[in-house]
RNA sequence: GGCCCGUUGGUCAAGCGGCUAAGACGCUAGCCUCUCACGCUGGAAACAUGGGUUCGAUUCCCGUACGGGUCACCA
């Protein structure tokens, strides 16, 4: 077979060599150790929970080391691909922090475009780069056009879908398939020219020159070495498009670009034999690897499931809906991703994420259940550390968008929103009241009288004389003017008056020996004011609510008694 | 089913041949306290399993079980 025939059939209009593509993407100069990483999405949907895992490792790794990260999408399936999902991804990730160093960013018009030597960024535009290499793969023999049918094909393929197959009809059928797929690498040159004249579609597929019993040793920065056969399966290398397959576009572009570390999921572990097959067919250096552990969820069942779209939690667009402020959720990407993430933010809690030393050999092996209860614990240190003023704008951002009435009432007065968020703190131990911005509305709802609500009453067992006398001595001695102390011992003595002791150990070693103690009394307080069993502080809470309204709803919940 | 990967409390995890097997979240008892939140002090709770190797295995090796991933002209 002459090769070099056969490559001037399939692509005659590609005159470029190797060589020359190679000119026009010059190595990088970068410094000693400086790591060059890629986010490469295809733009079918949403940045994906999941997802944010190996961009954010990759972000660390490229920015904490001096190098590069850049952004390349991978649109080279023309069927999946969703109008805009490319642009949403990017502001997405740039609300959770990661940035682009080159690649394809937003422009001012808010479209795509590209930033860097090593472009375009787009897959899709790359067709002529790929086509050179795939005409020089033919040219030495390790590539060839595969006339098969899609339709041909699926036939073959359904062996392996097929769950109910048992056992031995498994290889049987394995075997089969092998052998009719191995049937078109013989092929003649009058063949397919008569295909070509015909204009009949092609794919390139691979020759592979793997043996599946021997093995291929490999060492993952993240999993270490592993051991796995060699590939002799001919994959597809260009689509009958003329697009190349991921694993085509993969070995080229990283290798282009100057990837120095190829960062992703491990569903991508398996076929890894056929991409370090490609990168020894191109002599082309191979990256290094990461392979990430999946972020699973737990089903039905009980039982690990990888985190897939459908799943609360998956879309980034939800953790912003429930109000989940960025910052925390990569804290919280943070902690899972490298596990002495939390010793070293305890001792640094004032300092930014990015300043942690990442390192690669404190990564997890295996995937991790996403846990809600540890994001709520790390979401409310991180908005424990906020100003008040941070956090009015940042609850009345959300609350405009996510629940306009309450957002209204916060844009009426910020200075008044501020001073209940001011409410314990700021000090060492600031209150952790807010995982989410959602959570303001049930916490601090009661100062607006929009939003009070008085939630089931007094319970029974409380005497409503005491209750109403409670109220009534309160309003008579009521001076906003009056500090904390002055406050708490005219409460006291209210209390006092009616049975209720002041003294709360006096009162806990036998409580049978007072009507009730100055937390009751405190308590009826309360109630009126804040139509809540619990509340922050209520002098605290009196003095933001000021004297008139204070009055006005202690009133008119005696008067309802 | 083949091939890979994994398995320490409910969850995330330290550990790297000898430890009463850290810590965090959650749960829980109590303290503090006008309630809540915060904080503090405790508690329950784990090395999947069977064989080796070894004076000694959570740690090393093999098998088993279980879990996950993957097997496209999708990425």
């Amino acid at each position: 077979m002459d090769y070099n025939k056969l490559a001037e059939l399939l692509y005659p209009d590609i005159q470029k060599t190797p060589e020359d593509v190679e000119a026009e993407f010059p190595p990088r100069q970068l410094p000693e150790g400086a790591k060059v990483t890629r986010f490469a999405p295809s733009p079918t949907g949403f940045v994906h929970f999941g997802g944010l895992f190996p961009t954010t490792v990759a972000e660390r790794l490229a920015h904490q080391s001096g190098g590069v990260l850049y952004l390349r999408i991978e649109d080279t399936d023309a069927k999946r691909e969703v109008p805009g999902a490319a642009e949403a991804l990017i502001r997405t990730l740039s609300v959770y922090g990661v940035s682009f160093d080159e690649g394809a960013i937003l422009g001012e018009d808010g479209k795509i475009c590209d930033k860097g030597a090593y472009g375009p960024y787009k897959q899709s535009m790359r067709g002529p780069i790929y086509q050179v290499f795939a005409k020089q793969l033919v040219r030495e023999g390790k590539a060839y056009p595969c006339f098969t049918s899609e339709e041909e094909l699926e036939e073959l393929q359904q062996v392996n879908k097929k769950e109910e197959i048992k056992n031995t009809d498994w290889q049987a059928e394995a075997e089969k398939r092998r052998a009719e797929m191995l049937k078109r690498r013989e092929f003649t040159m009058e063949e397919v020219e008569a295909h070509l004249a015909a204009k009949d579609p092609f794919v390139l597929r691979i020759l592979a020159d793997g043996d599946g019993e021997k093995k291929i040793r490999f060492t993952d920065l993240v999993k270490g070495n592993m051991e796995f056969p060699e590939n002799d399966e001919d994959f597809v290398l260009l689509k009958s498009d003329g697009i190349p397959t991921y694993h085509f576009a993969h070995a080229i572009d990283d290798h282009l670009m100057g990837t120095t570390h190829v960062i992703r999921g491990e569903e991508w572990l398996p076929s890894l034999a056929k991409h370090l097959q490609l990168f020894r067919y191109l002599s082309f250096k191979a990256p290094k690897y990461m392979h990430i552990a999946q972020i699973m969820r737990l089903d039905e069942a009980g039982n690990k499931k990888k985190l897939s779209k459908r799943d609360m939690g998956a879309n980034m667009d939800d953790y912003t809906r429930m109000g989940y402020c960025p910052e925390a959720v990569c804290e919280y990407v943070m902690t899972l991703l490298n596990s002495n993430y939390e010793e070293w933010r305890m001792q640094n809690p004032d300092k930014s994420y990015r300043d942690f030393p990442f390192n690669i050999k404190k990564m997890s092996v295996s995937g991790c259940l996403f846990d809600f209860n540890k994001l709520n614990d790390v979401s409310k240190n991180v908005i424990s550390r906020m100003d008040a003023a941070t956090v009015t704008q940042r609850v009345t951002e959300w609350a405009r968008e996510f629940d306009p009435a309450f957002g209204a009432l916060l844009d009426a007065d910020p200075s008044f929103a501020e001073r209940i968020f001011a409410i314990g703190r700021g000090g060492k131990k600031p209150r952790k009241d807010l995982a989410t911005w959602a959570d303001a509305k049930p916490y601090m709802g009661f100062f607006y009288d929009e939003l009070l609500a008085y939630e089931g009453g007094y319970p029974e067992q409380y005497d409503r004389s005491d209750i109403r006398a409670t109220l009534s001595a309160f309003l008579e001695s009521y001076d906003p003017s009056d500090d904390m102390n002055v406050w708490f011992e005219k409460i006291k003595a209210i209390g006092q008056a009616l049975g209720y002791t002041p003294d709360m150990k006096a009162y806990k070693a036998d409580p049978s020996a007072f009507r009730g103690s100055v937390a009751d009394i405190s308590m009826f307080i309360r109630f009126a004011v804040t139509g809540k069993m619990n509340a922050p502080d209520l002098y605290t809470v009196m003095q933001i609510l000021g004297k008139e309204k204070v009055t006005r709803r202690i009133e008119s919940t005696r008067a309802g008694l």
